[in-house]
DNA sequence: TTTT
DNA sequence: TTTT
């Protein structure tokens, strides 16, 4: 049966986009991405509550990444959920959670030079990761992955 | 920039779907489906409420949900949101929301003989409105819309 | 049975939030906001598709909206669809739809002499809409709705 | 600034509920969530992949779950992530992320002897923990948590 | 009517 | 007009 998996944030990053230029033409970036709860407790005092995660794009969506989000960016960011399990030398389970993003954007703060808010998303028919530099998604648009479904993920 | 507009519903379908073929090889589906809330109001007696949505489904999707929807089908739905505004006679704006779907997958009873249930996705890549028969989504897969962005919606 | 019915924005809006007061010490906010599509068609061509949604906000999110968002201000927004339908003097049936905001907060551009961005939800336990000014949300926080059942929408 | 950290999944539970009761009233209980997706890939052939998912309740919910879901039950869920990180015997680091469930809802198949889908959400003023039996909200209704925050979670 |  |  069809499930749904889903994980929408909105947030800002605590690092600079790590990216990978792997063999056969391929990359990949890991974020770490910071979403933040305030409240107030029992006592009246404001609690801020930060969770933090680990993103990885793929493809032409990685490389827009690098180019247009660094430390403190804030974006919104649509994905699932992905979760390694392997064994430690102890013979242990370890397990890693990370969202794999399906499309993000930018919010607020202008890229440097450039305009407003900046969306990348992997939107597959219409922007193509063949497509040409002129045509490519900015930040400001949602950049959606258009990666295939035989990649190592 | 890049804005987000999602809808996400759960709910039965009021009627079976309505579905038109139009010309140049397109097909449209049009479908009632109703979300029930149900809560305590405050004298403590349980009150529900439910909305009615129109919900536009295109292509490949349309032909799935005519096959595999029915009255009473409890789906969910991923789409977005669309507005149609027009003068009448008197000159008035008249407006009329719609869902466009993206993606939707059944949920629960299973198809009459079927496996369980089924999702119908318009994922683009994987899925081709152009694919054979025998491979096309079932109801119990997501079916996600294969359309092209020149259609007239 | 349990349905869901929710609607995820992220936009700008399109004009200052209209506040009314109300006898009974209540307040509703209505809102227009824009969440604006790019795309490349057929042609490689750029093409933006805006879509309007109407808001609405009661209560102490209706008092945080009309004192921290204006026209431009770019907000994340939950909430759900609700569709008001009644007879015209011809006796036809007129529709309006509109976003029952449950929970939003501000992105992007700090508030004029303010922090950083803002979110305003409805939260309940959290920020009860009788908390104390000083203790209350700002739109850098999420703002929730706090109402009560019985009101009139 | 405030973040979203939102979390929806539609899938099935792996096993029973296992329920814990703690001192102080409280419970908690702990489910294992499948999610599934199937697509073609490039040969054509049907994949399916899974991914797991645990899953947190706390109070009525948790109560509500133990009650109501069991293996096989499908359900939806609402929430957010929630990491766990501490350092093994060895001093590394060690994760275990989570979805703390913020409201959820049965689908599908009846349960036993009673109604059509059940929702159990964690909805606050609507159906306080302290609820008499009688008006407690079943699974198929949407259930909502009803803790404070000041619960060790 | 927003934003880029 | 669905579902419980």
């Amino acid at each position: 049966m069809a499930g749904v998996n889903k994980v929408i944030l909105v947030g800002n990053l605590g690092a600079d986009p790590e990216v990978k230029y792997l063999e056969g033409d391929n990359t990949v970036a890991n974020l770490r991405m910071a979403t933040t709860e305030a409240y107030k407790n029992r006592n009246g005092e404001r609690v801020e509550q930060t969770e933090w995660h680990d993103l990885e794009m793929w493809g032409a969506q990685a490389k827009i990444a690098e180019q247009y989000l660094k430390k403190g960016s804030q974006i919104y960011v649509e994905g699932k959920i992905k979760t390694d399990i392997w064994q430690d030398e102890q013979g242990q389970n370890r397990y890693r959670t990370k969202i794999r993003v399906l499309s993000f954007t930018m919010l607020g703060a202008k890229p440097d030079g450039a305009g407003n808010q900046n969306t990348a998303q992997q939107a597959p028919q219409q922007r193509p990761a063949s497509a040409a530099p002129t045509s490519a998604p900015k930040a400001q648009e949602m950049v959606t992955d258009t990666e295939d479904d035989d990649l190592p993920f």
